[in-house]
DNA sequence: TAGATTGTTAATCGATTAACAATC
DNA sequence: TAGATTGTTAATCGATTAACAATC
């Protein structure tokens, strides 16, 4: 049997949120079906890679035909729980905390922010979008005011950990950590870090290396 | 011996950026040394792993003392080529491009945002930080006169890929693709992607995982 | 010196790929 | 039917961890 009980790792995670971005844009320009090689080369992986991967799902491809893109997309949702909707703030005021603020394309997704908040006294008030930047301070009560399931940190490096520590104790559950310092939690808090300094440095020894060579 | 003509792994790569960035602050509070073990602490690592990696270096450590983090963090630096500067580019001056131009992070490190192009000609010519926009139509001209090294594509999603097979055209051999969709490339192209939509589904997934147990 | 910490080898663990019987 | 593509098992590959002699 395809599904079972064991954990789906990280790994395959990743690619399975890969996977729901092709079926969706596939689906909109009515593609009915896809098969595992088509997914592999839209995405650089193999096909044995993506038939092992959907394998953890409990839809079934068929033989000849392919994945049936509807059905395809619903079962990821249904496992990554992208069917959901999350309540999301955005600590920290400074152009990236704004920014994505505005984008449009978390609200999309499930992923509504609800607040941002900046301890610069200066900026309280100010609007971003159809929010208002609110205190730090206020942090505890407009965690429970809005039901905020996770929190983005976009504050400067040095900030981070006391953000998060602060965080942990209203009972915030799940971290995007958007700054370059490491962040320590304890176990039951997850925390995703997308550095950008980080990927730029990685695609620049990357170049070095393609031309060295 | 410790450093070898062998290519370093992905997987050590990534890590060094986040020694570097470790080591860094270590610095910036003045302390002089740091051993594997307390690495491997500030960033959730055996000490182990921490070693096998530093090994790829051509700097050693001292048994008993750990590693020197002035000598540490140049070796690192010039692994990683973290000394260079690097130009860049963003297309797309939405929220996110403009952020990105205006973020102050980049440039203390190397990555020098040159110029941001936007395809409506209606945002061409306003100033985003200390630059202009200007238009996508001139793209191949800037990317000469500005020596551009690497472009971050900040698009819309259903544009992305036109907008690599530009940048290609032109030359630019680095890509930081911050859009939802995965770009096809020749594999002298390096890219990286960088999706902050799949992101909050990994912490979501977690999250459901986490409290279901 | 004694003990702590290194660099490296070997063992373990996990992820990817290959192969192929089942089947639509 | 014949052939293409699935799901799954086994083989391979790579990354992490454990262990320990060397050494400061």
């Amino acid at each position: 049997m395809a599904t079972d009980e064991r954990r789906i790792p990280q790994s395959v995670i990743k690619r399975l949120t890969a996977y729901l971005t092709r079926v969706q844009i596939l689906r909109a320009s009515n593609v009915k079906w896809v098969s595992s090689q088509e997914m592999a080369k839209a995405l650089d992986l193999t096909s044995s890679t993506v038939r092992q991967d959907l394998s953890h799902l409990d839809y079934y491809g068929i033989a000849k035909r392919g994945y049936e893109t509807v059905r395809l997309e619903a079962s990821i949702s249904a496992v990554l729980g992208a069917d959901k909707v999350w309540n999301i703030m955005v600590i920290g005021a400074g152009n990236l905390g704004r920014a994505l603020v505005k984008h449009e394309e978390f609200g999309k997704r499930g992923f509504h922010i609800r607040a941002i908040l900046d301890s610069d006294a200066r900026k309280v008030g100010k609007r971003v979008g159809v929010l208002k930047i609110e205190s730090t301070g206020n942090l505890a009560r407009i965690v429970r005011r809005e039901r905020i399931d996770m929190a983005i940190i976009a504050v400067p490096a040095g900030a981070a950990q006391d953000t998060a520590d602060i965080l942990i104790k209203t009972g915030v559950k799940g971290i995007l950590n958007m700054t370059l310092a490491h962040i320590i939690v304890p176990n039951d808090i997850i925390v995703v870090e997308m550095r950008i300094v980080s990927s730029l440095r990685e695609l620049s020894y990357r170049m070095l290396l393609n031309t060295s060579k």
